[in-house]
DNA sequence: GGTCTTTACTTGACAGCGTCAAGATACCGG
DNA sequence: CCGGTATCTTGACGCTGTCAAGTAAAGACC
């Protein structure tokens, strides 16, 4: 039988949060207040404050449901890729890119927005899950083997600038004379290269 | 003498771009409104409306000024850097982080923030001579002798992502079990590498 | 020099926002 | 059955951006 919701909602904060990805998808970020999240729940716009830490808590709460959906595309992405090192990897970064794209509302959320608790914990194990998706499709490229911190980093700065700069920048194609390249041809250059580049800088590799 | 306000404040325009610029030095993006600034430029709060479209008017005003500062923290570095290509370019990068990081309101004001009208023309110009010292620091490593949109969106995407997870993440270094490579080394991957790589989409590296 | 128009600013109001305080309601353990 | 507690409602506060109407000053024109 369907749920008649009680004066006691029964899963209201469940609900918050629903309500809130709806918002977010159909208005983007400027569309999700708290009190509208309230009234598309069917409460009252003081009701959220007894599940979440203010509008803070509920963008907090959201974004780690993001986290998920955003590991699932890369995760997508990389599983319909060819079954090569390089395939795998591109495929991740497209599907970062394809999230930055089609979901821009959640990914303002999770890199943009100064309303997240960055701190949260249950933020905090989400992004890392992400992040651990990037870290193991750059694994094969790894000179020692091991974790690189130098290609992960790389990889991730650049895929995320290039999200957010064609994000932000929606006619940077027309206001730029060149045409903007693709990213795999950019991703080339960090893991084509070897690492035994003689850098000059007096860095210890410890 | 002084001037004694008139009630014609006389240059109000520019009093509310410095009042904002001091807002947003000293509470970050979310103390900037247009209320305060027309408080602190001594007006009442509706003034602005005759100077600006709205906030967003006011907003690109103060982004249009902010990337004039930008660029010259990039040519300052530039200019302090050592006369070769590759110190040049890292230099530039450097002026591009230390503006993320210094001028993080400002910083957030021209990438980030929703509310500036990115098609303005002012703030397009400013924005087209910031990227422009980018380009011309990049077009040494151009094969062809020419812009190479290859290697400036390359650059480009990568400082600008390292600046915003940097900056959207200041715990990070925390979080992460490695430690975060400094950006020149990443930077060598990209301008080492000569473009001969054989795109060929289905190669794996091994 | 005295109007008259135009520009610059003020005052007041409105809806929407997040948040707090107090009261009502439904569940739940004894 | 009953009291306690978690849950939700109602109402208010100060803040925001924005609009409408009124006022004051500056400049133009004769």
């Amino acid at each position: 039988m369907t749920k008649e919701l009680p004066h006691h909602h029964g899963n209201l904060r469940e609900a918050l949060i629903h309500a809130g990805l709806q918002l977010l998808a159909e208005g983007g970020p400027s569309a999700l207040t708290l009190r509208r999240a309230a009234a598309r729940a069917g409460v009252s716009h003081a009701a959220p404050a007894h599940h979440f830490d203010g509008l803070t808590g509920l963008l907090t709460a959201i974004a780690a449901r993001a986290y998920q959906a955003f590991s699932s595309q890369m995760i997508r992405h990389r599983e319909a890729a060819e079954p090569t090192d390089v395939a795998r990897l591109v495929g991740v970064c497209q599907g970062y890119l394809a999230f930055a794209k089609e979901d821009s509302g959640l990914f303002h959320l999770l890199f943009v927005s100064s309303d997240v608790a960055r701190e949260d914990a249950a933020l905090m194990q989400a992004s890392g899950l992400a992040y651990q998706v990037l870290r193991d499709a750059c694994l094969p490229f790894s000179p020692l083997g091991q974790p690189d911190p130098e290609i992960e980093i790389a990889v991730w700065s650049m895929v995320h600038g290039y999200a957010l700069l064609g994000l932000n920048l929606p006619d940077s194609p027309k206001r730029m004379i060149v045409q903007i390249p693709e990213f795999e041809v950019l991703l080339k250059r960090i893991i084509a290269n070897p690492v035994e580049t003689p850098l000059a800088l007096d860095r210890d590799i410890s």
